[in-house]
RNA sequence: GCCCCCGUCGUCUAGCGGCCUAGGACGAUACCUUCUCAAGGUAUAGAUCAUCGGUUCGAAUCCGAUCGGGGGUACCA
């Protein structure tokens, strides 16, 4: 019988929105589960109260299905192995916490913050490592429990000194701790909430988690989490730590750096789709130089015991061009749907829709959109260059219009053509000049198809405005 | 400091012992196209595969050391 696939990603409200780092780790739990018919579960860690910032997990779950990724089990969701949040689950932690005290694999410990402070001095001092010093570890359990009444106390995970701790990682191979090394963790805190290690564990066995898909920062704490499935008698998941994203600078993925939240890349206006493209492109390649392409398509060949050990550093650069991609190959009326859609409703749907075509290839995101177009909605309000000295071509130029016929490109080009010729203007001085007088800006999207949209109208004022 | 992970163009990657005088993409540069900017097309630069030692007839590919980078070292996750 082979164990049913769960995947689960495990965001904490602390932050502002989903991190970008864990819309990663979400995709491929995602792809993974998709792949082997499995169930993708979020499970909030809500453990760490002082850190707990009101709203975010709302905007988490909001941003998971932004980009699609949707969840069978969640806070939100039916599911017979909730409650899906931490903070809700704390009557099983406490009582694994306590099981381990029987069986001798965790003990109460009653020191004070400032004691374990004074005992990390000292060992930084003597450049020893920063562990437990083991103080509480052998006060007898009787004594133990009778102070527990009336005392703060926190329970440690009971790591025995000698031997060592291994697991073995689905990208990294065999991974060995030594046992000496590893530090007698808080799994349950003075207030009574588990730490994440507890937490993790217990809730990755209660849920039927088979696959541990996260972040490789945790790498160095799986021993502790391989002791208590040891201690608690429970069959291990697999493992797989997956690359860190990195800042430019190599550094861990950190919003001082670079945008981190959800949030962010959408009101720059890039597509959920494109932004899962790139990221998949991290640790992984499609096969065949193929670099765009959907998630179904990376799900048929998505393999993860093939993603790269490297944490790989983010480039907007190349997220830039993924989604300028998409919306290029965007059907205009859905584009337009789209930009519409970003910019509040606030700007007539028609005009926009005229501009699809002129703007399509010259924006990378959404938010390219109106320093390229406001000129379609707005005169200009100022002029990138001075164009005074036009003033009596742009009169000309203005008359010659008003004659056009039919007010299409071809036929305003041709008008324009014709003032070129009778005035001998250089024509690229002759078009930029125009341009400014219409858009305001040296850069825009081609003037007579601007112009055609504008109106004739429109158009000519314009030219007199100068 | 100690522990763990990692190391192919600036960046993302292909590569799984001979097909590699290392391929693709982004970015950069140049040209073509052109009324601007894009898009598109073409081309160029860019990696002695971190270094040094092995193993092998043969190594980017296997092993070791060194160096470099990252992560962890909390009653944070």
């Amino acid at each position: 019988m082979i164990k049913p696939v769960r995947v689960r990603i495990a965001p904490s409200p602390t932050g502002e929105d989903l991190h970008i780092g864990n819309v990663y780790t979400a995709l491929l739990n995602y792809v993974y589960a998709k792949k082997n018919n499995g169930i993708f579960i979020v499970r909030i860690e809500d453990t760490d109260r002082t850190r707990y910032v009101q709203g975010s997990e709302a905007r988490i779950l909001n941003s998971l299905k932004w980009f699609d990724l949707d969840y069978d089990e969640g806070p939100d969701t039916e599911g017979k192995y909730g409650p899906y949040r931490q903070s809700e689950r704390l009557n099983f932690y406490k009582k694994y916490a306590e099981e381990l005290v029987g069986k001798g694999k965790a003990y109460y410990c009653f020191c004070t913050s400032a004691r374990l402070e004074e005992m990390r001095k000292g060992q930084i001092a003597r450049k020893e490592p920063t562990l437990y010093d083991g103080f509480c570890k052998n006060i007898n359990s009787k004594e133990a429990k009778k102070r527990s009444l009336n005392e703060k106390y926190v329970i440690r995970l009971n790591v025995p000194d000698s031997g060592t701790t291994q697991f073995e990682d689905v990208i990294r191979g065999k991974v060995t701790f030594e046992n000496k090394l590893i530090d007698d963790q808080v799994l349950l805190k003075s207030d009574g909430y588990p730490t994440y290690h507890l937490a993790v564990v217990v809730d990755d066995y209660l849920m039927g988690i088979s696959h541990v898909i996260r972040a490789e920062d945790w790498i160095s704490s799986t021993p502790k989490h391989i002791l208590l499935y040891h201690y608690l008698g429970w069959e291990l998941p697999v493992f797989c730590h997956v690359p860190l994203i990195r800042n430019p600078d190599h550094s861990k993925l950190s919003k001082r750096k670079n945008p981190v939240w959800a949030s962010w890349y959408k009101d720059q206006g890039f597509l959920p789709e494109a932004i899962l493209n790139y990221l998949a492109q991290m640790g992984w390649s499609y096969p065949g130089d193929i670099e765009i392409y959907t998630i179904e398509e990376m799900i048929k060949k998505f393999d993860i015991a093939h993603l790269k050990a490297v944490g790989p550093s983010f480039d907007l650069k190349k997220l830039e061009w993924v989604n300028g991609e998409y919306i290029r190959k965007t059907e205009n009326p859905k584009l337009k749907d789209q930009i519409s859609n970003y910019l509040d409703h606030n700007y007539p749907e028609e005009i926009i829709g005229k501009t699809i075509p002129l703007v399509k290839e010259r924006i990378k995101k959404f938010s390219d959109y109106l320093p390229l177009s406001s000129f379609f909605f707005e005169k200009p309000t100022a002029y990138e260059i001075d164009i005074k000295a036009w003033k009596d071509i742009f009169a000309k130029t203005s008359e010659k219009l008003k004659s056009v016929k039919k007010w299409d490109a071809v036929s305003i080009g041709e008008a324009m053509q014709q003032v070129v010729n009778e005035t001998g203007k250089k024509s690229s001085d002759y078009f930029m000049a125009v341009r400014i007088a219409v858009t305001g800006r040296k850069v825009s999207p081609p003037l007579n198809e601007s112009m055609e949209i504008l109106g004739k109208e429109e158009s000519t004022e314009r030219l007199k405005l100068v």
